[in-house]
DNA sequence: CGGTGGTTTGAATCCGTTCAAGAACCGTGG
DNA sequence: CCACGGTTCTTGAACGGATTCAAACCACCG
């Protein structure tokens, strides 16, 4: 196996940082900008160290500065999904604005480090802030949609070629290379996130290596036709 | 067939307005109250007819005020999935608060009302309405993770189960009887939202029927025990 | 009336799940 | 350094629930 890979790590992007599409990332690159200039307290997490857990009083919002985050949601009856993966730069703990307690769990994949952004903040002189929290919430919410449609309405194989479109973007619109990506979660929080059991993603994996658009070396995922992905998606 | 029941009609509710549960609900509530001193235009739909297109200039956001809308995405490839059914009191468009365009369709399923609120009124003194717009926001995408947990992990009738104890919660907090309820929607319509075919559907809503907790007559629908239901959900 | 859109029902198929087993990998401690 | 236990990943085979395709039915409306 090759040396370690930056791509999710805290080690700087070498290119230039987002520039394009996702307009997540576009509200969330203001909110940092916006927030560098103020001395916020650092949360330094290791794999598996939880930056919030659902039930807990909300005293703040996170900005994500490195690492790679899940959030996930969970039914009384014990059901689970994740609702999520973060990287640098998306804000995680807006979803309970209006609530005393969060609603999920932070939880980092991967050495990580997290800005809090304590919300009596948003109230006073922050108000921009604020705004900017109302649009990377209209943002996410935009964005879950698109995942409902996805699983709504393509296959494995399609679900897993579009998630590994998705994070390349993401990746990518970090500084990263979009064509070679290490991946931060099991199979199983893959299958998860997407509706389908850990077996089917590594059979949706194994059918992409084999038709030539991926190589899969366990977590590691090269994208050898980005084309022939997005070609998949198609009708 | 009985005679036309109110439910989500223009009919004013006979008990008293949204007492408990549902946040979403309280958000909105405290929108419509807030906006009930400002003299906002008003538009009456009928059936199938468009409240905004995805695509067409986002200049405001529409409150509910009576009937009932559902909001879809769309992909480039025509695949089209339903986000949510929505009764007075709830808020469309406010996720496309950061862009220039809708990125959704809201569409009346029956005789409606929406109240507009243009933008332009958010940034002056009705700041404290930005706000609000920002918790119902935060509240839908808690609501759009309780959907995604649901179609991940539940079956075609657990799915169905759970649609209709939902609509009976958010029809009694309205005012409306939570047993007795006509569907707006046709299966069609249902099984997209909730990722089922329409026969998968159909036969849900028999197979219920059958065991006797509620009783099926078209889209008119009588629930016998919401207990037993929501067994079905356990688990 | 025929036509249209919506619903129901049946039968065959298919895709993803489930269950099971084994392999590969990882961090840890002897 | 290697042995070790636990986690993660892969692969196979059988199963099952939802889909697909087809047909008939119904209510409503022009």
């Amino acid at each position: 196996m090759p040396a370690s890979m930056p791509l999710t790590r805290a080690a700087p992007p070498s290119g230039p940082p987002a520039r394009h599409c996702a307009s997540v990332s576009a509200a969330s690159a203001g909110l940092e900008a916006l927030l560098r200039q103020f001395p916020l307290q650092r949360h330094g997490l290791r794999r598996k160290q939880y930056l919030f857990r659902a039930g807990q009083p909300c005293r703040a919002l996170f900005l994500v500065h490195a690492g790679c985050f899940k959030t996930c949601v969970l039914s009384e009856d014990g059901r689970e999904k994740i609702t999520g993966f973060h990287l640098r730069g998306d804000l995680l703990g807006a979803d309970s604005l209006d609530l005393p307690v969060h609603a999920c769990d932070a939880i980092a994949l991967d050495v990580s480090d997290a800005w809090e952004l304590p919300v009596w903040m948003l109230q006073g002189q922050l108000a921009g802030v604020l705004h900017q929290v109302t649009l990377t919430l209209a943002a996410d919410l935009r964005r879950d949609w698109q995942w409902m449609l996805a699983l709504g309405t393509l296959g494995a194989e399609q679900r897993v070629a579009l998630f590994l479109l998705d994070l390349a973007a993401r990746l990518q619109a970090r500084g990263f290379s979009p064509r070679q990506m290490l991946l931060r979660m099991t199979r199983a929080e893959l299958g998860n996130f997407l509706s389908l059991q850990l077996e089917t993603v590594t059979r949706a994996l194994g059918r992409l290596s084999a038709s030539g658009l991926i190589r899969v070396n366990g977590r590691e995922i090269r994208i050898n036709d980005a084309e022939g992905l997005r070609r998949l998606l198609e009708r």
